[in-house]
Parts: C-alpha cells; structure tokens; sequence
DNA sequence: CCTATTAATCGTAATATTGCATTGAAGCGA
DNA sequence: TCGCTTCAATGCAATATTACGATTAATAGG
C-alpha cells in the first residue's frame, strides 16, 4: 500500500535501508561528491553546479542533513554545508558489513546447474 | 514532477544511485542477506521467512534480478535464487570509492567556526 | 488428464518521492 | 528603513513505489 512494513524488519536493516534510499538519488550523490570535492563548506554553488532549482537542491540537503551525513551552519546569510565524518565513517562501515556478508558464498545448498 | 532528472547526472552518479535505491528497501536487504546466508539458492522460503505476500516478495526479487544482483534458475517447479558474486563484488567496488572520496577532508575552505 | 505447488503478472489502492513556483524569514549594504 | 540576497518551508502536480488479492503459466506427481 505504498507504505513500507518496516516493523517486519530488524532495526539494522531498517537503518541500512535508510541510508541506502538517502543514495539513491543521483542528485543526492551529486551534492556529496561535490561538498566532499571543495573539501567542506559550499552554499548554493550547487545550485549552479547541478543543473536543477534550487527548491529542489533545499529538500534533497534537508534529506541529507536528517541522516547526519552532512551538517549545515548559518553563516552570514548562506549556510556552509559540510559533511560529517563521524556519521560518513559509520556508514561506510555499515555498508562494508553488509558488502563482506557474501564473501565466498559456496554452493553447498545448491542443486549442481543452479546459479 | 516525480521524475528524477537523470541527464542532469554522470552515468556513474546514475549507477551508484540506481543501486543504493535497490538497497533501499529492508525487505530487499533481508532478501539478500537471507539468500547469502542460507549460503546459495533460495526458492520461496522468502515468503515464510519476511512476513510480505508472494506477490510482494516476486515483486522485490524482481528488482533485484533487473540490477544483477542475484540470478534465478528454474529448479522443478521452484526458483532458485542466488547472489551473483561478480556483480556483488563490482557494487561493493563501486561503493567503497564513492566512501572513501571522504578521506580526511581538511577544513580548507571553511571558515573557522564553520562545521 | 487432473491436481497441487510455485512463482510471475495484472490490476488496484494507498502512500512516497521528485521537482518547482511561491512565500517567508533573516542578514547585509546603502 | 528599504531593498536585495540567500535559503528554508509550504503547497501543488506528476510520477514512482509498496503491497496485496486474483489470475495465469509452468511443472511435478499421481
């Protein structure tokens, strides 16, 4: 019904699921490569940089920022958005995890021409 | 308009985000992570395992097979599922990079009391 | 052939997301 | 103070996603 069920699930899955969603929007990758890539702050160059409104660049920073990838700070009229490392290597860890889980997966459940 | 604009965005920005929107779903992840620890192949113990309808769990499996992350082979009148390692191992490439373009960004740019 | 099992697909409803124009608030310079 | 700039918040329209019941298709086993 267009709504996840996300009490079926453990909570480290929800998380995962939750930065994985934060992802998967190019613009969103955009907007952290980019606020990584001039090493810290960036106002609303991203505006020009991205080619979309700069509405739209707001809304997908707040989803940002409710994830703690990135933090903003008031400066003078603009607000300087960097990333927080703390959160950004927590991830990376999670992701890791989750990435290793596989390693070398045997077929030992398998029939022989499976997979 | 609910449409992302991705000609706006490098083809790797697009991949990275088409695969973590993958990713964003706990049911997806608890697919993945049910078929990687049952070690192999995995027909609709799914169904049983989360508490989603078959037409659901089809559904999710689906997505998953569209990215390449797993395979599904016909096994009598059952599928079986697998992870593909290869694609596995390039997704978990891919993501390492994106994490670590953070390394120990300095505060170059920044103003001294700014993030 | 008949039936049960399994999974894919279709149709539908509810909800979420994306993108933008517009509005609102707050700081800055004249 | 009066604009001007910068950004956040809101509200809308278009589209996507999630979930499920019902149906369909394929196969195994009698």
């Amino acid at each position: 019904m267009g709504i996840s069920k996300t009490e079926l699930f453990t909570k480290k899955q929800n998380e995962l699921a939750n930065i994985a969603r934060a992802l998967g929007h190019p613009a969103r990758i955009a907007i952290l490569q980019h606020v990584v890539k001039i090493n810290a702050c960036i106002c609303n160059d991203l505006v020009g940089e991205l080619g979309l409104a700069q509405a739209t660049i707001s809304q997908h920073l707040k989803e940002l920022k409710q994830l703690g990838l990135i933090q903003g700070t008031i400066e003078g009229t603009s607000v300087c958005y960097c990333i927080d490392p703390k959160v950004w290597e927590k991830y990376k860890k999670l992701f890791s995890e989750f990435f290793l889980e596989v390693k070398q997966a045997s077929k030992a459940n398998c029939s022989p021409d499976c997979c």
